[in-house]
DNA sequence: TAGATTGTTAATCGATTAACAATC
DNA sequence: TAGATTGTTAATCGATTAACAATC
């Protein structure tokens, strides 16, 4: 049962975006930003630019647009980006060493904690200046620290099992980078980065693109 | 104009879920699969599936479900995985070594051709078994193989640039990895992986979660 | 036949786009 | 004031969910 000051899923993921252009035209010196200009540089419709905003914020000044220090910082304490999110990272391998060393989870509020790895030799390394400790010892940690958010940076087969491990600690939201559907109770949070998703959007149009302009007709639903 | 026979963009991203699902249905030995487990196995609606594979295959028995090697098969034909889509992926830093190194593309129908990068001091190394050149490069040889698909792994910074560089050699398609919105005529399909975006959703449940259940009035919409 | 499950149509839901009076 | 741009309501669009006759 969410909150009812409840945002639009789309709405929610488009505000990062806007937060960097905000940030890119400070840097550049300008002041205020109008929706118009803000959805062109972000890529979305101006309307829905203004639509968006006003979830968070209805300080924009008609003729001038949104002061863009004022409407940034509200961005920013809106994602949190101000007090960081701890969380701890399932994987050693090379998504993980990626996510690891990725330099803007610090700048969106994200502390990665701990890394955790199945493979012996791995263990007791480190991963960019943080432990890599066996995956035993997650429960442990995260029940001790507290921590909210889970990273699964693994091969498919053993996400389920590490899901459960992190349910079982307390872990509320899972950020999966594993090709595998996670079964979890409901009150926890799974969102799926399904990178085969995207391929499958840039394939289908390059396949459709490489048609000689299917225009008429349908194909008929005999065998295909 | 993309062809008629177009599908909706959230069943095209539900596709390689049910795909890898069937696969692991049929090595579990088994021969038919009813929507509603297909549904429960990928995390989606029973009614949704039946919608979504519709789209591609009428060959489900009623009584019965729909048979895994015929669908997966289907599914693989209509994703594209049985001929590979050629591509350049440009940056050989963290995220670039994950990208080149994830073995899952290969079974999704991507073969990353050669990998870029800036740096001098990568150039003429290897990444994955793939040689590292330099982006001035980049135009020749997407150009003389034909190569339609481009990956960006690099800061924000250059992203721009670099996506230019690749619709100007002919890439219609270009998946990016950079928190960056790419400006690129409306004839090549640019897909955002944003990181952003996904941690954004996650922090906004676990700030909800937090709260002691606001369940009456809104925010007043005074200062926030 | 009886039970299960499909393909598809209709109903619902939610998000995007358009439009415009209010206001800087 | 005139021009620009907001916040918000209404219209449109598209996707999800429900329902059910057809059929294995």
């Amino acid at each position: 049962m969410a909150g009812l000051v409840s945002i639009p899923k789309p709405t929610l993921e488009r505000l990062p975006v806007y937060y960097r252009v905000l940030l890119q035209c400070r840097d550049a010196g300008m002041q205020y930003v109008s929706s118009g200009e803000l959805g062109r540089k972000a890529g979305f419709d101006h309307a829905q630019v203004r639509k968006d905003l006003n979830h968070i914020w209805s300080g924009g000044r008609p003729g001038l647009g949104y002061e863009i220090e004022k409407l940034a910082s509200c961005l920013a304490d809106f994602l949190g980006l101000h007090n960081t999110t701890d969380a701890v990272l399932v994987g050693a391998g090379r998504l993980g060493t990626a996510l690891a060393g990725y330099p803007g989870f610090a700048s969106y509020g994200l502390n990665i904690v701990a890394v955790f790895d199945a493979d012996p030799g791995r263990i007791g390394g480190t991963l960019n200046e943080r432990p890599i400790l066996s995956v035993t010892k997650l429960a442990d940690l995260v029940e001790r620290l507290g921590i909210r958010m889970g990273i699964i940076a693994i091969p498919a087969e053993s996400a389920q099992t590490v899901a459960e491990t992190m349910v079982a600690a307390g872990i509320q939201a899972i950020w999966n980078f594993a090709p595998a559907y996670l079964q979890v109770s409901d009150n926890v949070l799974v969102r799926n980065e399904d990178l085969a998703a995207g391929l499958a959007t840039l394939s289908y149009y390059l396949k459709e693109q490489g048609l000689p302009s299917v225009d008429s007709g349908k194909l008929s639903d005999g065998q295909l």
